[in-house]
DNA sequence: AATACCTGCAACCGCGACTAG
DNA sequence: ACTAGTCGCGGTTGCAGGTAT
């Protein structure tokens, strides 16, 4: 499909820094008339911008939700976290820290937590450090990145889980993404946050997820693993997770899966915290606290399967 | 004081995904 | 089903201010 130049290469746009007067101007309009429509919102407003220009300035730095000033330590240990979980997806990490934005996020991490990390190459790999120990725990990641990248899947049937649904532990009403979704049904466990992969943490039973569970019955379930269900899988997604860490995982797991192109939202529901969960954390310790169970999870996934 | 280099941040660019017709 | 338009994301660049020489 043919795509039109980029607007901000048409004459006589203004272009580099913004002025006072356009900041005004832009948040003026969106006041009145709110946020979208951004192609066209520039000639409306009667600014002399592209509406991608207009729209990068809102989202990073007009809006009046952005947060101001330095990342605090509790931030900068979240977005170590959410990084060695979701990789260079910073809209999504920016999405999980309230008032902050994707380029903010991401260039902090190219000046600050990656340059540190690259400089001390320290292996080490528990949780609950004090903060100047944090890059530590991502140059572990970053030497041998556990990433999950939340691309590629579309949920478009019910996974019909009948011991889940004995057990009380799905409402009708839950999505079926949400039912799949480990850390999302077990969300209370929060126990014993040893990030060592493939080391063995006490309460792993009490932090069996639907998928876990889905494994310790495998006989009896054996090939409705997961039934109608389109789990859709990018290449090298699940299959680098797994190949990474998960030795002994089951020859025939992606048989048990069905593998399509995707959108990544979906499986962003699928695989971890949903974004609305997340948001809804007022505090950042408590936020900190799901993402450990979100790890928790892939852990336990990883010594099951 | 002048210059070079470094750092951090804002903005730009190109591409893929999504959507409406 | 196809196409064109639009949006959103991640990588990259450019620039201003700070620091070192």
């Amino acid at each position: 499909m043919g795509r039109k130049p980029c607007c901000s290469k048409e004459a006589g746009l203004n272009r580099g820094a913004w002025s006072s007067m356009e900041d005004q101007i832009l948040t003026e309009y969106i006041k009145l008339h709110g946020e979208g429509k951004w192609r066209g919102l520039p000639q409306r407003a009667g600014l002399r911008r592209c509406g991608k220009s207009c729209r990068l300035r809102w989202l990073n730095y007009l809006r009046p939700t952005i947060k101001r000033g330095n990342i605090t330590p509790e931030e900068e240990d979240l977005i170590i976290r959410l990084h060695s979980l979701l990789g260079n997806r910073w809209a999504l990490i920016a999405g999980r820290l309230p008032g902050r934005t994707d380029n903010e996020i991401k260039n902090y991490w190219h000046t600050k937590i990656a340059k540190t990390a690259k400089a001390q190459q320290i292996p080490n790999v528990t949780t609950n450090q004090p903060i100047s120990e944090a890059a530590q725990l991502h140059s572990t990641a970053a030497i041998k990145p556990r990433v999950v990248r939340t691309k590629a899947t579309r949920c478009t049937k019910a996974v019909i889980i009948p011991f889940l649904a004995q057990d009380g532990l799905v409402h009708n009403n839950e999505p079926a993404a949400a039912v799949a979704a480990g850390p999302t049904t077990s969300r209370s466990s929060m126990v014993d946050h040893d990030h060592e992969y493939g080391k063995t943490s006490a309460g792993t039973e009490s932090l069996l997820s639907p998928l876990m569970m889905i494994s310790e019955k495998e006989n009896e379930m054996s090939c409705s693993f997961i039934r109608d269900f389109d789990f859709e899988l990018e290449e090298h997604l699940l299959s680098d997770f797994f190949n990474e860490d998960l030795v002994g995982f089951p020859s025939d797991f992606g048989n048990r899966v069905e593998i399509n192109d995707a959108s990544r939202k979906s499986e962003e529901k699928l695989l971890l915290t949903s974004e609305d969960e997340l948001l809804d954390c007022s505090d950042l310790q408590t936020m900190a606290a799901l993402i450990d169970s979100d790890l928790d999870w892939l852990q336990v996934l990883s010594k099951t399967l």
